[in-house]
DNA sequence: GAGACGTGGGT
DNA sequence: TACCCAAGTCT
């Protein structure tokens, strides 16, 4: 069961025209733009990369800023300790890298906040390396087109890496856009709900497919917790607070944020752990650098 | 290794 | 309206 040709084919023909695909798209440009989609979509993640890029054109550029900075041009994608990763991982570029992003999994995995999936992908794709980049678009693909399964099981590297290294193709082209290609169909195609199989250019050798796409079977998929009165909203909410704040703010400032003293306390011991958040009840808080 | 970690658009 | 989901990482 080898899908790449088909793929392959699709891709070339079926391809957003993303920023990062670009010829001459620097890998910094491919770093910034893989950590920003972490858990972010593309059209949110499109314009915040321009004015990144452009802001901070090489890692030094980043690196000579404070993570304030970093924080604050983040905006609002999410997840925001990915900024400081972000900012840290320039820092470790130049410091230790001579300011060059550098192009094998092991190096790259030993930056912050890359993991397994942004050190191969940024080997992928901004340097050609022939290594399998799996996602949850890939394992999704992988799980339906080559295992007969409605959904993947957990994350297991050991499982999700061997099989997509098995559909890569030796020539360094096609196992670039074998990659980029089973990504762009979990993403455009082969979705998590209501798969478009009518489009689909593996439809008539998909094994879930051909199996009358039975239902998902393993364990349930893990499901998110609600956001509205959690902890996570209310350091979002103490952020977006000290990211509009030239000077930082009181403590009596951020009761108005949120009013319940016991999780404003946790979510704000929370920040300060991660660094996100610096200062004191005396002298108030505000972003770090 | 299960759970924490933001935010907003689609259905 | 709720719920689902999004190119993961870290502890």
């Amino acid at each position: 069961m080898t899908i790449s040709p088909a793929v392959v084919a699709w891709y070339r023909a079926n391809k957003r025209d993303l920023p990062w695909r670009h010829e001459g798209f620097p890998a910094w440009g491919t770093l910034v733009s893989e950590f920003m989609l972490q858990q972010t979509p593309v059209v949110r993640v499109i314009p915040r990369l321009a004015e990144w890029l452009e802001r901070w054109p090489t890692p030094a550029d980043l690196a000579s800023s404070p993570p304030s900075d970093a924080v604050r041009a983040w905006d609002r994608l999410g997840y925001p300790r990915r900024a400081l990763n972000l900012h840290a991982c320039a820092v470790a570029i130049t410091d230790e890298h001579d300011g060059v992003v550098p192009s094998d999994v092991p190096t790259l995995l030993s930056l912050p906040g890359i993991g397994d999936y942004t050190a191969r992908a940024i080997a992928v794709f901004a340097y050609g390396v022939r290594v399998p980049v799996v996602d949850t678009n890939v394992r999704r693909v992988l799980a339906r087109a080559v295992e007969g399964r409605a959904l993947p099981g957990p994350p297991n590297a050991k499982h999700d890496l061997p099989l997509m290294e098995s559909q890569l193709p030796d020539d360094l082209s096609d196992a670039h856009d074998t990659n980029a290609g089973v990504m762009e169909l979990g993403a455009l195609v082969c979705v998590a709900r209501n798969p478009r199989c009518d489009v689909c250019p593996l439809v008539d050798q998909c094994a879930w497919v051909l199996a009358g796409r039975p239902e998902h079977d393993g364990p349930p998929p893990r499901t998110q917790k609600k956001y509205e009165g959690s902890d996570r909203q209310v350091r979002g909410l103490i952020l977006a607070e000290l990211r509009a704040s030239d000077v930082g703010v009181t403590a009596a400032e951020l009761e108005a944020v949120w009013p319940e003293p016991v999780q404003r306390a946790r979510a704000l011991a929370g920040l300060l752990r991660d660094g996100l958040v610096t200062g004191g009840p005396v002298d108030g808080y505000q972003l770090p650098g």
